[in-house]
DNA sequence: TTGAAAGCGCTAACAT
DNA sequence: ATGTTAGCGCTTTCAA
């Protein structure tokens, strides 16, 4: 058996409440810390966190549930925010719910028991029940990436809206008129913002959006494959697509790739996330750029201050800009307005 | 406060000995069981795991330190490993040691203080130093994708050496006589036994090994642009490319593309990993495949087995194939022998 | 500064 | 089938 506690007062002639004392940065006479320390290296000691998490009633953990860990986009952003929190001492339980909420759900739940200190959520239930049994218990919820409206808990969220705009914008200024979108499921804030950012920037360029030049489909791989191929096969006059999610524009590079469509001659693309596959993409891919880092240091941060019991004062809901990271995948048209 | 056992027991009449009995599968009485049920319902309690694992001295978590979350092949092997140890009730908490030894060994360190019950590592360190506790404390240590000699533990890896040599067979048949390759750090078992495979396989075509034809780097995908680079510029002769990691292969790609070099007409190239990257990647991407999902099937499978106290007797050691996945980046060049 | 003792919420003998 | 009780290893009053 380890070491306990115990071990290191008989050890030492001290009491166990001196040997805590110890543990925690108290203050102990310069021989008995000496013989604490003797005593903990020769049995190798090592606290149990376990019976510190009872007694404390925290178990300096903290869960995330995401809808994917392996997407570039999760694993990029919760890495960052392991890191952070390892720091602080924290250690990271993460679920994975595969985008479903019923899964969800269950990992709440499964976290919940577990009494994880606070949580990070990257939701796929858009009405946020999952999340109140936490928010109840005053526990940190900190929603990443999408929006849920009416739940009191703090957010950190890219402006989705804005960021299909510019692209929109880029596009219409080379002359673009007729510009396809692969959309993901309207089920959360994110997909909604993006949408609507797509529609709302139509509708000042004065273009008339046409549903054909619109494909709603799953966030997959395979779904941006059949996208393309659909807005391709339906809308021969169609001059450029905007996928909105990094999966999107991974399928519509293979869809593009396999039926040798030459970007951006026939085509022009603009994709959703990651530079680096941006740069193997080829001609390199034009895309919106999504903050990874910074969304993943302000979640931590925020998180964070809530931990030490920070003023409850009201949450936080912080709106990151995205950029466009120019490649070549997209042309000037006839007829172009800009430039 | 959330409500404890003790509550359950005060509101049904009955001792806590027999609402944990109920809690745990024990046998109560009909009547019993719907008392306490409805007690639990209306005061909302939920088991304190953190009590449980003191008594127990079973925390019902596992730890895992891997050199990268943010890489596809750590994730989607992780993910799988996740979902199935959560279905048999346990937490997973992911450290990233950002493949650094030192940060490996906190990691290791920090997880063995929360007393995790097991622990999954892509080891960094090949030592193994850092999971020397674990093993002492007959904890179990599932080693995946890299190989320690001497450790006593259980390991899934991929034959690594058959993987390359499959690589530069397919190449040598095709009349390949130049072949690069892109080499990781030779600081872990697996990264040695590419380039094993790579010069054995050379010997057996009657080639000889030229060390110009050989970049070590990084594994990053900074540097396998470097060494694509440098092999092109340093080796004019050279007609095929294989890159021995992922990363490798999506820098070589990058270098290929922005130096509008045409894959394959120019130089052939073989990959490593991620048959979605190898289809965006144009013309489609020949690589090497490993198997992620029987990896993290396997790899969690034997952890459940040493978790429930499996028969200690002999470690196992899991190789599993890989296999070519053929895209349109390899040409056939004058004078071969094969087909 | 140090020690004694209570107790965090639970499980597991053991007794009934 | 149920209840009593003794800890699991730690922190935290409270006294000394």
């Amino acid at each position: 058996m380890a070491a306990t506690i115990k071990d290191i007062a008989g050890r030492t002639g001290l009491g166990v409440a001196t040997v805590s004392s110890y543990l925690n940065g108290g203050h102990v006479r310069p021989q008995n810390r000496e013989k604490i320390e003797k005593a903990i290296s020769e049995l190798h000691y090592e606290v149990n966190e376990t019976a510190r998490q009872l007694k404390t009633n925290r178990t300096r953990m903290i869960g995330a549930i995401i809808p994917e860990l392996n997407s570039t986009f999760c694993a990029a952003v919760l890495s960052r925010i392991e890191d952070i929190l390892r720091q602080h001492g924290y250690a990271m339980l993460i679920c994975d719910c595969r985008t479903d909420a019923v899964r969800e759900e269950e990992a709440a739940e499964f976290l919940f028991r577990r009494r994880v200190d606070g949580i990070f959520n990257i939701p796929v239930d858009s009405s946020g029940e999952h999340l109140l049994p936490y928010i109840k218990a005053g526990k940190p919820v900190v929603l990443i990436d999408r929006q849920i409206d009416g739940l009191d808990c703090d957010s950190v969220c890219v402006d989705n809206y804005q960021a299909v705009r510019s692209a929109v914008r880029l596009l219409t200024q080379k002359g673009h008129k007729r510009i396809g979108l692969l959309a993901c499921p309207q089920s959360n804030h994110a997909a909604r913002q993006r949408l609507r950012g797509y529609r709302k920037s139509l509708e000042e360029a004065g273009i008339e959006a046409s549903e054909e030049l619109i494909y709603q489909g799953e966030d997959t791989i395979d779904s941006g494959t059949a996208g393309m191929d659909r807005l391709i096969d339906r809308n021969p006059d169609m001059t450029a697509v905007i996928a909105a999610s990094y999966r999107m524009s991974f399928g519509a590079v293979i869809a593009a790739n396999e039926r040798n469509i030459s970007i951006p001659e026939q085509l022009s693309m603009v994709g959703f996330d990651n530079p680096q596959f941006a740069r193997a993409v080829h001609p390199r891919l034009t895309i919106i750029n999504q903050p990874v880092n910074q969304i993943g240091d302000r979640a931590a941060g925020i998180m964070l201050r809530r931990l030490c019991g920070g003023e409850d004062s009201g949450k936080e809901h912080v709106w990151l800009p995205t950029e466009i990271l120019e490649g070549k995948s997209v042309r000037t048209v006839a007829g172009a307005s800009g430039e």
